[in-house]
DNA sequence: CAGCAAGAGTAGACCGGTCGGTCTATGGAG
DNA sequence: CTCCATAGACCGACCGGTCTACTCTTGCTG
């Protein structure tokens, strides 16, 4: 296994924390600790926690994005099945996880919301990208015949993707898999039933 | 106006302040400034911020409780529109606050679900007690033949819950009640449609 | 009724630890 | 030599909690 430059290995470590610990209750201290990076390191490369903590969720979207793309452009699978299967892989690794780990993105967004700096408005630009991927493939699911018509793609984007957030929310909370299971199970059984 | 003996003056503030800054953001220093009590008589009342923490979010779930009971319990509404008065009486206060306070248990679930004190124990309780009564009323629209029978009373009130939640985080990030508003159009025009 | 004792409550200085950030020194690469 | 990167001691502020001193209230006894 190569060896990631400081810079790297920093950004890494601190999606593992930022993930399973939240963004307060991590100092940089732990974070340095256990990318083995010296302090002088950390502040030669990042001008202060909250610039780190933008680095750490650039990279988690970058990856996150890279990831919907390969379930959202995938031409072999129908609109609705994309965004099915999407959502169960997701589901998977939260097991896998044992619910330890939820999204990022939404975690932060929660923790950041009171506060004015530059991490909430890049979240929420995240999301706001992220719904306009989900609105694109619901749009194609419409077109194809397996949604109504009738359904506002934007809305609907932003109604699957907080929903889910909320159900992973639930699933850390319960230590388990289940809310999102259910989550699953009534939005494709309701909002998105075929016609 | 009453003024409130120290331990309820405690708890109120520490409702607001976990309510906007979230709980480890919100050191007991400025619980105890802001309440204008001393050190001494906060560890008089509480052994621990953990022990402040419980009761502060068993006076948040009392109230919301109390509450929920005034809406869920008028007879002198159907099962079904109970619940879309309460959510849409919900939308409005966070809208009143500028999205700012969302939902105390919600917000503190997502924060400490990486903990394994009590207190997370205690919200996904609280957070369970609060499906149930959900259920419940869903169950008592199904009788009266506002919803469908198909659905589950328990599963659906689960994702009514956390989708609630969701919709209510991505409220405060984006510093606007339009997720909430769209969670709610598309939840009663589509999950809880009339038959 | 007055006085006393015990318990409840207030008050804030103090403690060791952690926090984010600063700064000087050093080493390595080009 | 210069620039980039590493290294870690140090800083003031804040953290949760401890502890001693003091005040107030209540109940009991003489």
């Amino acid at each position: 296994m190569q060896k990631r430059d400081a810079k790297s290995e920093l950004i890494h470590v601190g999606m593992e924390l930022f993930s399973t610990q939240g963004y307060n209750a991590t100092g940089i201290g732990a974070v340095l600790k256990k990318a083995g990076i010296p302090k002088g390191s950390f502040y030669h490369h990042f001008r202060s926690k909250e610039e780190f903590g933008l680095a750490v969720i650039e990279e988690f979207a970058t990856r996150f994005l890279a990831r919907l793309d390969v379930f959202l452009s995938d031409e072999q699978t129908s609109p609705l099945n994309r965004l099915k299967i999407f959502f169960e892989k997701g589901l998977e690794r939260l097991a896998d996880h044992e619910c330890t780990v939820g999204c990022l993105i939404g975690d932060l967004g929660q923790e950041l919301a009171a506060r004015d700096g530059q991490l909430r408005n890049r979240l929420d630009a995240i999301l706001l990208s992220w719904r306009e991927r989900f609105a694109a493939c619901i749009r194609e699911a419409q077109q194809s015949g397996e949604l109504e018509k009738s359904l506002d793609p934007h809305r609907t984007a932003g109604f699957i993707l907080s929903g889910w957030e909320g159900a992973v929310l639930s699933a850390k909370v319960r230590k388990s898999p289940q809310p999102v299971r259910e989550f699953l199970d009534i939005l494709f059984a309701t909002v998105l039933r075929k016609p």
